[in-house]
DNA sequence: AAGGATATCCAAAACGTTTTGGAAACCCCG
DNA sequence: CGGGGTTTCCAAAACGTTTTGGATATCCTT
C-alpha cells in the first residue's frame, strides 16, 4: 500500500538505483534529475522504509533501554524518568531510536534479555534500575552486546557504567555538617544490596577522617531507603548515642522520615538536629524545613550514558566507569 | 557475522523453507526433522532476524510512544512514568515492541511526527503529554495512523482517547466537602490550555448543583498547576471571599501550596480550611496533614490505552473515548 | 581524430526472512 | 495395480532498500 522507491523510480522514468542515490545525496546524479526525483518523491509523499534500509545496511540504529522492572519500581520514579529523558534525548540527537525493554517482559517470553536484543538487532543497550544481586547482571557484563549500566559499577570489555560519585557526595555532606559546627554526626544508610550504599558509607568514613573526627560504629545505622526506615534510624541513633546533633541520611526519603520523627519528638531542625539527605528529589523543596541534600544530576547521567555507548559503537572507544560529580544543596534543614 | 536461517538449513541438510516452518511450528514437517532442526538451531544459537521478518511480513509489531516534550516536562513525572509503565507492560504482554518518540526529536529532524512513524512502519501510536494548543494535535487526529491519546479528548476515525473522568472526580471532591459540612467551597483550577481544566471546572459546578449550593464565580480562581500558583489561589480566594471554609485544587501540587500558605497564615487544616487536591501523587502522603485527593489510575490508563490501540489494530474495533473512574482518597486535610 | 577522463545512469546482487505453489514419496483402498 | 489422499519437503518469489561493478555518453586534451 505505501509508496515505495520503485513507484518513485517509475514516475520519474529512472532506475531505483538513481532514486536511491538522489535521495541520499550521492554525487553521480545530475542536478536536474535529482531535482525532478525530489519533487516526485515529495509529490508522492514517499517515505523510505526504515526496516528495509536496516536490513540491507545491517544497522538498525536502535538501542535498547533496559529497565529492570517497570511495573514494580514505585520508588525511584523521579530518578528513572529523568535519566530516561536524558538517555532518550541524547540518543535521538545522535540519530538513534530507542526501544524499551523490561526484564519482566524478556522473562515472560522465555527468552533471555540478550536474545531479545539480538533478535531485534539492537546495536547497544543502556541498563537502569538493576541491582547487584540481579541475575541479569552476569548476562549484561559478559554479553558481547555493548552496554552501559547506570548506577552500578559494572565494567568489562563491552560494558561501561556511569554513576554519581557517591563517595564524594557523602564526604561533602559530612564536611558541610562539620563546618556548621557539628562534632557528632550520625549516618543512616540504605540497604546493603544497593551498590551505592557501600560507597556512601565509605564516603562518610572518609569525610570524618578528613575533618579529623573519629569514626564511631554506633553512629551508623543500616536502614532501607524508606520513609519509615528513616524514622527508625533516627530513633536508634538517638538512643545509642544521645549526643548526636546531626544525621546524614543516604536518601531524601529517609531524611524526611527522620526529620519528621525528630520534629514530632519536639526537636527543632536544624537547631537541635541537623539533617542532610541524598538525591535531591522534588520533595526536598516541599517539606518544612526544606531539606539540605546531596544532588545527583540525573538527566546528565542519561546523557553521559548515551554518549559513552555511542562512543563505543561509532568510535570504538573502550567502555569506562564514569563518575558524575554530586552537588551539595544547602537548604534549611542543616 | 550472526548465524542465519541458511546456516541452520545447511547444518541440518534441509531447505531454509523447512527450517522456517519447523521453527514457526507449522504442521508439514516430520517430528524427527523438526527435532533435529530445533537442536541444531539451539546449538548454533540461532536468533531469527526480527528486521527481516518485519520486512517480509509487513508488520513491525512496534508501536510508537509519543511523549510531547521529554526534556522539558518537569511536572507530571509521576503521571507520565506510571502511564508509560502501564502502556509498556501491556503492549509487551500483547507481543508488541514500543519505541520512544518525542516531538522535539521529530522537529529537529525536520520531519513531521507522522512521517517519523511512517518511515519506521510503526503500526500505531500512543500519545501523551500533549496539550490542546499543540500543533501536533491536528496531525494526530487526522492521520490515518491508528492512535490513542492520553488525557485529551481527541476522537476521529483512527484516533481514540482515554482519560480520567475529571468531571466526576471534581464532583466527588465537592460532594465530599459538602458532606463534611462545608457550604462555601472554593476552586483553584489549572491553566485553561490543559484539556482537563474545563472538565474539572464543569465537575465543580455540577457538584455544587447536585448538593444544592449556588455557583459563585468569585469562588473560582484560575491558576497554573504549580505550588506557587496554589498559594496564590488560596490568597485570592480568601481575599475575595473570606467565608470560604474549603478549597478544592485541580492538582495536588497546588493543593499543597495552598495548604502550606494557609498553615503559614495561622489557619488550621482541616479545621479552619479543608483542602482537597487532584492526582494522588506520592507527596500527598508525606505532607502534614496528609492530603485528601482525587486519585487517577495512572497505570490503568496506560493499560487501557494499549488495549484500545491493539483492539483497533487486530480486531478492527472502532476508536473510543474511554473515561476511567477516579477515586476519592480521604486523608487528613479535608 | 584518438584516447582518456568525467559525468550520469542502471542491472543485478544482496540483506534474512516468510510464503506460495507445487513435487516427490508414501500409504491406503478397492 | 491404479488412483486418490496424505505427508514431507523444496525452489523461487517477494519484501524495499543499498551497493557494486560496470555501461554509455559526453567532454577535454593533444
Amino acid at each position: 500500500m505505501p509508496v515505495t522507491i520503485r513507484d518513485v523510480a517509475e514516475a520519474a522514468g529512472v532506475s531505483i538505483t538513481t532514486v536511491s542515490r538522489a535521495l541520499n545525496g550521492y554525487a553521480d546524479v545530475s542536478p536536474d534529475t535529482r531535482k525532478r526525483i525530489l519533487e516526485i518523491a515529495e509529490r508522492l509523499n514517499y517515505r523510505p522504509n526504515h526496516v528495509a534500509r536496516s536490513l540491507v545496511r545491517k544497522r538498525t540504529q536502535t538501542i535498547g533501554l533496559l529497565v529492570s522492572d517497570f511495573g514494580k519500581s514505585r520508588t525511584g520514579h523521579h530518578f528513572m524518568f529523568d535519566v530516561l529523558a536524558g538517555v532518550y534525548e541524547r540518543l535521538a540527537e545522535l540519530g538513534y531510536d530507542v526501544s524499551l525493554v523490561s526484564t519482566t517482559t524478556a522473562q515472560q517470553h522465555l527468552v533471555s534479555y540478550l536474545d531479545f536484543c539480538t533478535e531485534r538487532r539492537f546495536e547497544g543497550v543502556i541498563v537502569m534500575g538493576i541491582r547487584v544481586d540481579d541475575p541479569y547482571v552476569h548476562e549484561v557484563v559478559e554479553s558481547p552486546l555493548p552496554s552501559v549500566v547506570i548506577d552500578l559499577p559494572l565494567l568489562s570489555d563491552h560494558c561501561g557504567y556511569v554513576m554519581t560519585d557517591n563517595i564524594n557526595g557523602a564526604k561533602f555532606a559530612v564536611r558541610h555538617l562539620f563546618q556548621q559546627g557539628h562534632r557528632h554526626i550520625g549516618f543512616v544508610n540504605g540497604y546493603a544490596q544497593a551498590a551505592v550504599s557501600a560507597d556512601r558509607l565509605r564516603g562518610y568514613k572518609e569525610g570524618l577522617r578528613t575533618v579529623g573526627l573519629p569514626f564511631e560504629p554506633s553512629l551508623v545505622y543500616e536502614s532501607d531507603f524508606s520513609l519509615a526506615g528513616g524514622a527508625q534510624g533516627f530513633h536508634e541513633l538517638r538512643q545509642c548515642y544521645p549526643d548526636v546533633t546531626a544525621i546524614f541520611f543516604a536518601s531524601d526519603l529517609m531524611a524526611i522520615g527522620g526529620m519528621r520523627e525528630a520534629l514530632a519528638n519536639g526537636l527543632r531542625v536544624p537547631d537541635d538536629l541537623a539533617v542532610v539527605g541524598f538525591d535531591n528529589i522534588d520533595l526536598t523543596e516541599l517539606v518544612s524545613p526544606t531539606l539540605t541534600t546531596v544532588g545527583q544530576h540525573r538527566y546528565e547521567m542519561g546523557v553521559t550514558a548515551a554518549e559513552m555507548l555511542i562512543g563505543m559503537l561509532e568510535r570504538n572507544e573502550p567502555p569506562q566507569g564514569r563518575l558524575l560529580a554530586p552537588e551539595l544543596i544547602v537548604r534549611e534543614s542543616g
